[in-house]
DNA sequence: CTCACTTCTTAATCTACATTAAGTGTCTCC
DNA sequence: GGAGACACTTAATGTAGATTAAGAAGTGAG
């Protein structure tokens, strides 16, 4: 039922008392699409677990143009990483592309809990290990793959994403425009 | 005097029982450049931790074109973080670029005082999460900069690097081929 | 229904960087 | 002291993908 006490049984097993602990410093919120839950200059007090629905957190260049960072949907969490850690202002927006549930996991609780629960240390070392060895991959994609190629092994990767997402945001995600994921797709399709 | 136990100070407190515990599961070791201490398509089993010289990690091509993911010199850690995770081959190699004493910390030894000194999972959550914010900079910097602005940023970074590497080494890092940093440097030079 | 808005497409032109190939300077080591 | 081996440079040519601009097609709100 509870999608998040399923996500940490996975790494860690926590007793009936401590699950509830943990609920009760979270807080679940429904969320409508285009709710912007972060911004660039701000500084990041929650990481958001995803119940439901879909989001994305991006950066915006001196220009206008986006970068997408990652996306997010069931069972994915997504934060301002480096906002959270330093308590700095950050430079990723958090925006709800699809109406989504959400859990809320305050900076402050999660530190309170890393008190209370030590084996969520346990936990939360191991999802940002698994996020840093996703992240260094996608970097060295970036750096020796062709966009064409960085397109397929995204659709392998999350096929569930392509059904959802606008091509843009994945043109954006993979590092190339629009305009050009657009002529892309066509080529790849005439082969 | 022990760089490693500094390291960790610097994050959580250790006993004097527990430090020497910690040192027991380690083992020094000198090594000469252009030893290859992992080799891409193998387990790992370790991760290294730089007393002094320098190393780096990189994958190649299916051509022979390489890329370094990683520089890590005095007082930085380094391994394939894929494949001592999941325990699968991995794609890196990690190479000692100038005469170094490291320390190498086992994946086994690792997991076992995770158990004995609870703490450590502190320790290395803080050291991932560092770790994953520098690698999404460093994503974001790619996608978004060019390659004068990447070098310039690693140049403020990392001033003592520069000192030390090879120019290709640093262009392998940043993203572009030697011949293109090298006609980049004579023309950021006359201005 | 329609106006406004966003997504997607097409096409022309441009540029940051790659590729290839040749050449220079320096170090090492037989 | 000469022959590689290696780091770095220069230059010609090639190309992946950006930029700009325009139009088409889908979507939602009033």
């Amino acid at each position: 039922m509870s999608l998040i006490l399923d996500n940490i049984a996975k790494h860690i097993s926590l007793t009936p008392e401590e699950e509830q602990l943990f609920l009760s410093k979270t807080e679940t919120r429904q969320v409508k699409a285009k709710t912007i839950l972060q911004n660039a200059g701000q500084v990041c007090k929650d990481g958001y677990f995803v119940n439901s629905g879909l989001l994305r957190s991006f950066s915006i260049n001196d220009n206008i143009v986006e970068h997408v960072m990652s996306f997010a949907c069931e069972g994915w969490w997504i934060s301002d990483m480096y906002s959270l850690l330093s308590q700095k202002p950050g430079n990723l927006f958090i925006e709800v592309l699809e109406d989504a549930e959400i859990i809320i996991l305050s900076k402050e609780n999660q530190e309170q809990l890393y008190l209370e629960i030590p084996k969520l240390e346990r936990f939360f070392r191991i999802l940002t290990e698994n996020s840093l060895v996703a992240n260094q991959e996608r970097l060295m994609d970036n750096l020796s793959l062709t966009a064409e190629e960085r397109y397929e092994k995204f659709c392998k990767k999350y096929p569930s994403l392509i059904q959802k997402l606008p091509q843009k945001q994945i043109a954006s995600f993979i590092g190339v425009t629009p305009e050009f994921f657009s002529k892309m797709k066509a080529r790849m399709l005439k082969k």
